[in-house]
DNA sequence: AATCAATTTAACCAAATGGTTAACTATTTG
DNA sequence: CAAATAGTTAACCATTTGGTTAAATTGATT
């Protein structure tokens, strides 16, 4: 493998995934790709064979992006109230930095659920989940916090993260913000929602 | 026009609806519509002229069910809480309705936000929002419920109800559900979602 | 029944699209 | 350096796709 190598797949991949996240995969152009990488379109093909493979190959990192940090926070051992405030932090830091990402994810997956079969070890996922809900039983015991299943607490908590970048046009739109209005309220958000859930499921 | 007139236009619709919310407006095809319709492919451009044109009636449709409930619940005289428990309930029961609809809008928005232009009439948007705020800074006042800005509130409102919509798939992969467990789940929310945003920001 | 407009279809078309091929150009290596 | 290998391209191909056309069918009106 040469030098240029590197040079030209990674290239092809930074333009793939910007086609991809903001025009899905149907709408996504091989040509588009190429041209703008500025290289022959069957160079794409050289590298990574076909539109599908390339766009599995882009969908999985951005799977992950999704998950990244859940999975770490959710297993640690901070408290309930700190791994919230994590959570939400970490989120909404990270979807700062991909804005296409969670819209690309949840509207590819619902295209074709299959996708995500392969990826999350579901093993894993049911063991975290179990282990959150005990951490949330103990906090009920002690009456520091309602009854809460850790699924909806969970669905919470990413809804609150998620959904305003989801939502961002429609939102910049119907209340007519500024870009600078709209960063400034997610900025904004990142303290305000972890303190909105731990007020929310307060005993 | 005559009697079949309806049917066929009926059915070209209510098929196209279903292929762009399902596909988008990239990875629908005239040909499916056609044959799903059981007509000729020339008979869909016979009445709705373009793919465009279709599909922008389409989408004007499913964008005004996304705000159907919301103007009239904001600008109605029911005390705060009691606005809260109608709009997520209402939401969601008109997502259970059109569970494609979310996703389909926002995803249609984001890769081309200037088609909501035409649809929603800004003024109305920013009167609504500032009423509404001053309705919550009544509450502020009386010392019911913690200050908090309008904006947020309702996103927060918006991202509970519509989010686990969106992310059905992903839901119920990670968290191993059935089909019926998830719709256990979304009744579950009708109560919960409200009960727990009213929580959050109770003094 | 004849007529006229609205409806519907089969066949066709041009452009776009994902993908391939064969040749050409570095680059590495024995 | 020569030969093999990897990288790159222009030209081409088959299929798909949105859209059109002209003819046929249907249905109401007189």
């Amino acid at each position: 493998m040469k030098l240029k190598d590197k040079n030209t797949e990674e290239a092809i991949l930074q333009v793939a995934r910007k086609a991809f996240t903001q025009k899905g995969l149907t709408g996504a152009r091989m040509q588009d790709i190429a041209d703008q990488a500025g290289i022959n379109k069957a160079l794409v093909h050289y590298y990574f064979e076909s539109k599908e493979k390339l766009f599995a190959l882009i969908f999985e990192q951005e799977f992950r992006k999704f998950f990244s940090n859940l999975a770490a926070v959710l297993s640690g051992d901070s408290p309930l109230f700190a791994k919230i405030q994590e959570i939400v932090a970490l989120d909404i830091e990270r979807i700062t930095e991909f804005p296409d990402m969670p819209l690309f994810v949840l509207n590819e997956i619902s295209r074709n659920p299959s996708m995500m079969v392969k990826q999350l070890k579901q093993a894993q996922a049911k063991n975290m989940l179990a282990a959150f809900q005990l951490q949330i039983n103990a906090e009920v015991k002690k009456g520091v916090i309602k009854k809460i299943s850790a699924q909806q607490l969970l669905i919470n908590i990413q809804s609150l993260s998620i959904f305003p970048f989801v939502a961002k046009p429609m939102i910049k739109k119907v209340m007519q913000m500024t870009e600078k209005q709209y960063q400034e309220m997610i900025r904004g958000r990142k303290k305000e929602v972890a303190e909105f859930i731990i007020n929310a499921i307060k005993a």
